[in-house]
RNA sequence: GACCCCAUCGUCUAGCCUGGUCUAGGACAAGAGCUUUUCAAGCUCUCGACACGGGUUCAAAUCCCGUUGGGGUCACCA
């Protein structure tokens, strides 16, 4: 039975590796048939926080990866105390204290010799251990060192793949020196790529948004970010690119993860979003934008026509890049007093319309339904009457009506609004 | 610096293991056009890569060595 395990440290929120990561060895266990277990590595009392643990489950449940079983280094200080008195007992450790700190620190004896390690993904690696100092394994104040307290955690939970980051290649000989000096059995390795920055090096703060969770508020949908991540170092195959995370599950095997670094490029995730986007449920997509309206003033919390708002949804789905778009692009439907972009109205509304507008409004209002189709008739009839072309009157009805020069078509942005509202605007515009 | 990892278009990648089907395929981005009611989407086209040098071989993106470049690790952090 494969068991894996992702070990996040609360001591800061996901970030896009650690989710990366937490996806791998997800749909791994998903391809496997096996199990996911999350160990929170906590060892670090002073950086670790309860806020940081809740961030890390939120994120991880958000994009869909939930776990079998939890543990919390913490809740097994006295198990990683037992296996360092086991190694000094049978004389592979020995104590240390420093003049500097009060307490006795448990030191692992390395012992000169080749150490190699077979990785899933990158094959055989070998490393001198003689380059490698004794290993701290409990600390003078007692609480295990990183590396110790993964491998009891790792031997005593039954981990058989161990799948993380290319940065801890050089721990691995540290580690698989424990288990032979603890008679664990080694499990198996996979060390994935490092995402980097456009910059280069580490994807850092200075060069965008780091934590999943800035992703989830900027409006990204969970399925696009783990397709993006997903892309990241392994491919489908047949030159397949929007790939359904339960059609990734059947296809996945570490074998084909990529060695070499991946970029992380903000462009094709938005344009995985859209493509996401497209194909969201209206409804499940007004869920999330509601209480963005509610937060901008747009609509009441308890008073609003729902279905009017999926109706609004669907008509920007298809060009929205990002969810938080919609409040933004859509904000003539809540806002009394139209916010006009000063550039759109030098542009379309720099002269004297009245005349047109007057002529709209009077043929809007013998409309026997003001329907999506009754309305363009209308319009085209108007504009035909007059002898100019459509798009003369379209783009500075437009920008009268929306604010913008950019958005839905127009007359279904006019059935929408209605015809209060396109009485009320044009009406200032009229002389 | 030492050790380790890596190397195909600007970016993500297919191809590499099992050399010939590769005048290297796709996607994002960029540019042009079509459509048109703006934007987005969609469609068509263009630009664009095997890091370099040696081998091995009839034949190398593919195998080997070196160089260069990039990255990671060297804590009583995780």
């Amino acid at each position: 039975m494969v068991r894996v395990r992702f070990a996040p440290s609360p001591t800061g929120n996901l970030h896009i590796g650690g989710g990366r990561t937490a996806l791998f060895n997800w749909l791994y266990a998903q391809a496997k048939d096996g199990k996911f277990i999350l160990r929170i590595e906590d060892t670090d009392k002073l950086r670790s926080k309860q806020e940081y643990v809740d961030e890390i489950l939120n994120s991880l449940q958000w994009m869909g990866f939930n776990w079998d079983e939890i543990y919390y280094q913490s809740h097994r200080f006295n198990i990683y105390a037992e296996f360092a008195q086991k190694l000094l007992k049978e004389g592979k450790a020995y104590t240390e204290k420093s003049p500097e700190r009060q307490g006795e620190a448990i030191i692992f004896k390395v012992m000169p010799q080749q150490v190699k390690i077979n990785d899933l993904i990158r094959g055989e690696i070998e490393f001198n251990a003689e380059l490698i100092k004794d290993q701290v394994l409990i600390k003078s104040d007692g609480t295990p060192t990183y590396n110790f307290a993964c491998v009891v955690d790792d031997a005593t939970t039954d981990i058989t793949h161990v799948i993380r980051g290319d940065d801890h290649i050089s721990n691995t000989p540290k580690q698989a020196l424990l288990y032979e000096a603890l008679g664990f059995k080694l499990p198996k390795f996979a060390h994935l790529p490092l995402i980097m920055g456009i910059e280069g090096g580490r994807l850092s703060k200075r060069t965008g948004a780091t934590a999943i969770s800035d992703y989830r508020k900027m409006g990204y949908l969970p399925g696009a970010l783990v397709n993006y991540l997903l892309l990241l170092s392994w491919a489908p195959g047949n030159n397949c690119e929007l790939i359904d995370i339960n059609e990734a599950i059947k296809l996945f095997d570490l074998s084909d993860v990529n060695k070499a670094a991946a970029t992380f490029d903000l462009k094709k995730l938005n344009w995985l979003n859209n493509q996401y986007l497209k194909n969201e449920d209206s409804d499940k997509l007004t869920d999330e934008i509601i209480p963005m309206l509610i937060e901008k003033n747009y609509i009441r919390k308890d008073n609003f026509d729902r279905n009017y708002i999926v109706s609004l949804v669907k008509l920007f789905q298809p060009r929205m890049s990002v969810v938080n778009d919609f409040p933004d692009w859509a904000d003539f439907f809540f806002v009394d007093e139209l916010n006009i972009d000063p550039a759109a109205a030098e542009k379309y509304l720099n002269k004297d319309l009245s005349r047109e507008f007057k002529l709209l409004l009077e043929r809007l209002k013998v409309l026997q339904s003001f329907d999506i189709v009754s309305i363009e008739e209308s319009f085209r009839g108007l504009v035909s009457e007059l002898g100019i072309e459509a798009k003369a009157l379209i783009h500075p009805l437009r920008v009268a009506l929306t604010g913008k020069t950019i958005g839905p078509g127009l007359f279904e942005a006019m059935y929408y609004l209605g015809s209060e509202r396109i009485c009320k605007r044009l009406g200032k515009f009229i002389r």
